[in-house]
DNA sequence: GACGGTAGATTGACACTGTCAAATGACGTT
DNA sequence: AACGTCATTTGACAGTGTCAATCTACCGTC
């Protein structure tokens, strides 16, 4: 056999690209991220990249897996500072809404332009994605198990970080226009989160499990 | 003066070009939207939208345009037929989520993909994304009025409007993977707001207006 | 130490895109 | 009948992702 790339070095390349392809992705939107440039910023080839990754997609799916992965540490890190149910739900949503504020390029990246990426997602990244999601599950069974909410886990997860996504995205999207910044609006959103809880702790039904066939 | 084209023909190309743009846009995402295509398709040359358009970007805003149309109608109509204030809000939400449930592609344009967009909306557009804000706007407002809830109108249709996009955007990203449908998931965010409501409508604080001083 | 094979990088080429300039076409007016 | 003008078409260009063929430099072997 003859020389081979180095585990480190194949390692090396993928990430120094995903940092160029992050950056330039922030600096100029999905139109700057561009073989050429990547390659050109990188004094490569134009097509050098692809010895490391199978297409665009997979670059842009790496970059994706990087950040589903920072967000998963942030919400762990929350996680682990919290013991108390209530409070810890509360710090995972901030922690949540911290990250989309903070690196918003990456959040926009891991929730938009989703043709751009390859049909079929990685592994790596489907991993991380549900990594991301543990924390919540985890925070809201919790509760659960604690009696401030009642009904399914699932379901319940999934309100609460469409709730969280709905003011991230949003936020990235500009439509919220009022007075509020983004950070006040997510502590609202949590507050309100929380409230829902208590309030909901002192009554017996679930709050879903069923359509309601109510009319009007 | 020699003749020129009527406005009625004017009209009639643009809508065409339109219906064409989002059913190509449905069929094979944004890839699938080039001006060749959309051009054969409706039997012209390549550069014929450019006397309709100034530019691809236009054309997406128009789509666009009609898409938030159809979302303000549809809420308008849900705030019509439902005069109480808590019923109202519900019925704004659901129509709001049916209408992402049932044009999910319209709904994924008009949210997503920002950058195809000219970065200086048209006037039109920037009027129907206020329009079919107006609608949950009101019912807050009027929520509010009616002592439902506590608060900043402004703050509380955003977090209404984040929780509502939260569900869309998330389903529509195929995020959402329970067994849950999307119907079923609408349902449980629908009720619970209404839930939220009740609850606040029996306390005094405000649930929002000033971040709370909350440490662990 | 020279050589050959091969992994890795490069260049060339292709089909495709959005968009502009120039050329073509057709119609109302004089 | 000829003109002028608007609408449309064609030609062209820069730029894209990606494949094939080429080149380069290193390794183990003699």
């Amino acid at each position: 056999m003859s020389r081979v790339l180095s585990e480190q070095a194949v390692a090396d390349f993928r990430t120094k690209l995903c940092r160029v392809a992050a950056r330039r992705f922030a600096e100029f939107g999905y139109a700057g991220v561009t073989l050429r440039a990547l390659s050109d910023e990188l004094g490569c080839s134009r097509t050098t990249p692809y010895r490391y990754f199978r297409d665009k997609a997979d670059i842009l799916g790496a970059v994706r897996t990087q950040g589903f992965r920072r967000l998963a540490e942030a919400e762990e890190a929350a996680v682990r500072a919290e013991p108390d149910p209530l409070l810890r739900l509360q710090a995972v949503g901030r922690a949540y809404l911290r990250f989309a504020g903070e690196e918003p390029d990456n959040y926009r990246l891991m929730f938009e332009v989703p043709e751009k990426f390859s049909p079929a997602p990685t592994a790596e990244l489907r991993a991380e994605v549900q990594r991301s999601q543990r924390p919540l599950i985890e925070s809201v069974q919790a509760a659960v198990e604690a009696g401030l909410i009642h009904g399914s886990p699932t379901t319940l997860t999934h309100l609460l970080w469409a709730a969280l996504h709905g003011v991230a995205s949003l936020h990235l999207a500009e439509k919220l226009t009022s007075g509020r910044t983004f950070e006040e609006l997510s502590e609202a959103m949590v507050t309100l989160i929380a409230r829902q809880m208590q309030s909901a702790s002192n009554e017996r039904p679930s709050p879903n499990e069923r359509s309601p066939d109510k009319e009007s």
